[in-house]
DNA sequence: GTAGTGATCTTCT
DNA sequence: GAAGATCACTACG
């Protein structure tokens, strides 16, 4: 797995590396993939992390070190998928630009409208049929679900995390400037 | 165009 | 019992 085997130091760095890179999917009906745009990251000493009060059931994945796929389920209806790093922090992926399977996308989503098909972390999981199933995959290259490397964008933004309400102020959220695919401006 | 709210249910307090 | 790393739809301007 490419991604992962090159040194990193933090998960801030990756969650910086991983924008520009592909999100692989191989499904039975066909071949999904993107070129991921927006990234937050989820630190262990961090408020607005679900490992922030410890290993539960439900976040254990993140505990799991680099490298594997951490699939939640919230809201009563929504899964977002994200790519662990060192252990109890991970990296939210929240938007990806739709480059192949895009019939399969829009069939998952039931919209025909391109730029509402990943422009957020559970519209992505939606178009690429991650579901819960996904949690703990290991990301390498057998993988049916993986990462490679891409080219990095030129220009990216550093923000504040979008839907969380503590460590408001943090400035964990990259995005590719003037991307449309991203899930908001 | 923006603002507000309902959907829906698991997880943790 | 309450909140949640969200989305889609409606109302209004």
């Amino acid at each position: 797995m490419v991604v992962f085997s090159c040194v990193y130091k933090s998960t801030i760095q990756l969650a910086k590396e991983l924008l520009g890179c592909f999100l692989v999917h191989e499904t039975s009906k066909g071949l999904i993939k993107g070129r991921i745009v927006e990234t937050e990251a989820y630190l262990r000493n961090d408020e607005a992390s679900h490992s922030f009060r410890g290993k539960t059931e439900r976040n254990k994945t993140m505990f799991n070190g680099p490298g594997f796929a951490y699939v939640y389920f919230t809201y009563g209806m929504h899964n977002c998928f994200n790519v662990t790093s060192k252990v109890g922090e991970a990296v939210l992926i929240r938007a990806v630009e739709p480059l192949e399977g895009i019939e399969l996308m829009k069939k998952n989503r039931k919209t025909d409208i391109v730029r509402n098909l990943c422009s957020g972390p559970a519209k992505l999981t939606q178009a690429f049929g991650i579901s819960l199933k996904h949690d703990g995959v290991f990301l390498d290259e057998k993988s049916k679900l993986k990462i490679l490397k891409g080219n990095k964008p030129k220009n990216v933004v550093k923000t504040t995390r979008v839907g969380i309400s503590s460590a408001k102020d943090k400035l964990y959220r990259f995005y590719e400037k003037g991307n449309v695919y991203i899930s908001k401006n």
